[in-house]
DNA sequence: GACTCATTGTACCGATCGGTACAATCTGGG
DNA sequence: CCCAGATTGTACCGATCGGTACAATGAGTC
């Protein structure tokens, strides 16, 4: 249901999205639509980024949290990631909405989704030997590679573009190329 | 002209650039909009990625293609990068264009123009040294790299990020450092 | 001054926008 | 079976959307 909303946002923008669109989609009415989120269209885009953010908690900053081996969280990162995005196929919402005005609606979970990302991998980075200075610049660095890859393979509709950009991950990052 | 209404499709994507917007940014009349642009917004849209395209292609494609020294090409490309995007706090509207549904419409101008940045920037490197194949990874890496840190500086609000990322790529690219 | 043609403001169009109201319907607990 | 609360479809709201029509005005040109 979330990840319907979630699909329709993805595919036409915050503005794009309009609510007949969603019904469509998900076979809601507005009826149902305004039921279930009374604040209408932003609180829909509120629930559906934090349904994203959830999912990469779970997938991506949990394992980086948690694997007793930290490259190999970072490695579950690069797996989920590459999952997530379906290989490029797919467009990261948040970050979309992070450029155009419904940044300034969603500026907090914005913020928040991206500053995590960006620590957590930083953290795992450091335990695994980097400086914390460079663990942190690396991490920023690729998270930036993982977006700007993103709009790169959209604009090239070409999937080989995101899978380089993984495997170069990997090797800037330290983690042993998939076999 | 183009100017301003480049800077209302930044700020609000093509679906939520109104005419009413577009019309009291340039302060003119849907009369004098419609004489300029028959074919309404996408002809607009399609003026204003033109127009930027040209931008791109004095400052930043052309000094890739043409310096003697390729490292002093890619140097300035960095400098026309930073200044263009007024270190992070502008956006990149083609790149916008290239996450959203308006993609499809102006698909052709979005490849060719992220396609003519990718391989100027290889043929640079590799004209600086660079082995090809590692010349044109880098340099999907560096246009990526770039992409993704206008969203990365967006989302922190944090005009530092896009510092960081050109002293990071001015490293990886073999450029020496700015003093 | 008269003619031309580019430019502009304004009124208007049907369609769709996000949102509201509300009656009808479904559904499970007593 | 009945009732309360959750769920739904539909009609409707004012506002705004992108786009059109057109008359008024502007600025040269002869």
């Amino acid at each position: 249901m979330l990840a319907i909303v979630a699909e329709v946002f993805r595919e036409h923008g915050y503005e794009g999205a309009s609510l007949s669109l969603i019904g469509e989609a998900t076979g809601l009415g507005k009826g149902s639509l305004y039921h279930f989120f009374p604040g209408g269209k932003e609180e829909m885009a509120r629930a559906v980024i934090a349904h994203i953010d959830g999912w990469f908690e779970d997938n991506v900053f949990g394992p980086l949290r948690d694997s007793t081996d930290p490259l190999a969280g970072v490695e579950r990162m690069i797996e989920a990631t590459d999952s997530y995005f379906r290989s490029g196929r797919r467009v990261c919402l948040i970050g979309a909405f992070a450029l155009d005005e419904s940044r300034d609606l969603f500026a907090g979970q914005i913020r928040s989704y991206f500053g995590r990302w960006v620590t957590h991998l930083a953290d795992a980075l450091a335990r695994s030997g980097h400086r914390p200075g460079e663990a942190s610049e690396l991490a920023e660095e690729a998270v930036a590679a993982i977006q700007g890859t993103l709009t790169l393979a959209r604009a090239a509709n070409d999937l080989d573009v995101f899978s380089r950009a993984l495997r170069r991950l990997r090797m800037r990052l330290g983690v042993p190329a998939k076999t």
